[in-house]
DNA sequence: TAGATTGTTAATCGATTAACAATC
DNA sequence: TAGATTGTTAATCGATTAACAATC
């Protein structure tokens, strides 16, 4: 055995964030305008416009799929759905468990369009004795005291946090503990994990600051417009 | 008048949106810190260290806050959290509507969080008769038809959009039309907007592909380690 | 064929990371 | 004072954008 990695073996080079973010939104499109059948073909230049993205980026983006285009005719759209399909691992379904029931989870257990991006909820866990025992939007709720021996017994990898901030680390801990290995956190607490283990924060107070520091921005230079417009008049 | 900027008429640096995002981390991380009184000053090391960032990174990014530090003692811990909150614009609260009460718009009337983050929903939006009238965590619910009355009436900028995709175009572009500047999009759909419109999308399958294709790899990683390790005890 | 588009290599831009003098 | 930390300037790194040959 050499150094070299074999074909097999892939590579593994590390996809660029914002192209894993951008190629969902590829996708969604593309069906869309499969189910319009305008034609078999698409070119970047064509999805860069409907989605305000340079068409350059959009080339780049979808090369790490590896898919093939035909020059002067672009890409088949049929095609270059399958593609990032699975190059997403839309195509394999990883199961998950959720922990805390409340609005925001029952909203996620509501949401059929996971599956269809390879996420199965297979089962939901809380505290509250009333909603133990229920099926919410057809997943079973269970006393949370349960779920580390489920998580073992299931071998579930991928663990989503819909909690109030304060029990956030602990929850974590005993997930990670019982062997998942990735935690979705849409609790207000960022919590830590051991090496090895990942986790996606959804922080909505950090998505909040950036739409409103952008909002103020506009604002401030439609405002500056504004006056400007007003001296020329009165020149 | 010349072309210069004016220190009134400020410069207006673009902030990074990964500092933007960053910094509402911190300023959770110290209040936690505060209640904890173990001291009056902290220092980058500390933050980064408790945070999993460079401290160099956590430097860089209070900077555009413009607070002043003590070399050797760090940041005054109170002062930081007021700087922070201040530029982040945490101070001044902003009104906003919220249309489609589902469960994710439930969830969100009910984060009283939004209001300390500047973020004040003073009234909501939906189609459903049965919700119209109803009072959802204290926020009103009218016909969606009041919509865009309701926006002119009361100047209103930042749209909450919590509905189905189907909606969201045509709900956009009416709140759009009616004086809407800045729309968080939670609807799985990208929406357009005319320039010097804001959209935040919140596209959670996105969200999903970052954590699923990290999982895949660390997964993957550990595998071929215990592969390793097993070819080395037998040699 | 001519021209639009792909595929690929290079240039630019911006964020992260490093280096180091100033300072308490 | 010595040493940790800030403040600030420079180097690196990676993503975006540009350039251009190949091709249908």
């Amino acid at each position: 055995m050499t150094n070299m990695e074999d074909k097999n073996d892939l590579p593994t080079k590390p996809i660029p964030e914002p192209t894993l973010r951008r190629l969902p939104v590829y996708y969604q499109y593309l069906k869309k305008i499969k189910d319009e059948k305008k034609g078999d073909f698409i070119s970047c230049t064509q999805i860069g416009n409907d989605l305000s993205i340079l068409p350059i980026q959009v080339r780049k983006d979808l090369e790490v799929t590896e898919a093939v285009g035909k020059p002067k005719l672009g890409y088949g759209i049929e095609e270059l759905i399958t593609v990032i399909g699975d190059f997403l691992g839309w195509n394999n379904t990883k199961d998950a468990y959720l922990v805390g029931v409340g609005h925001l989870g029952t909203a996620l257990l509501g949401f059929e369009r996971f599956r269809e991006h390879g996420l199965n909820i297979i089962a939901a866990f809380d505290i509250d004795a009333e909603k133990i025992g229920q099926t919410v939007h057809g997943v079973r709720v269970f006393h949370i005291k349960k779920l580390p021996d489920m998580v073992k017994r299931m071998g579930i990898k991928i663990g989503i946090l819909t909690t109030p901030a304060y029990s956030a680390q602990d929850l974590t801990d005993n997930m990670v503990k019982a062997g998942i290995k990735a935690i979705w956190n849409f609790s207000p607490e960022k919590v830590n994990v051991p090496p090895g283990i990942i986790v996606q924060h959804e922080n909505l107070a950090a998505s909040l600051v950036v739409l409103s520091k952008k909002l103020a921005l506009t604002l401030k230079a439609q405002l500056k417009d504004e006056v400007n417009d007003g001296n020329n008049e009165k020149i």
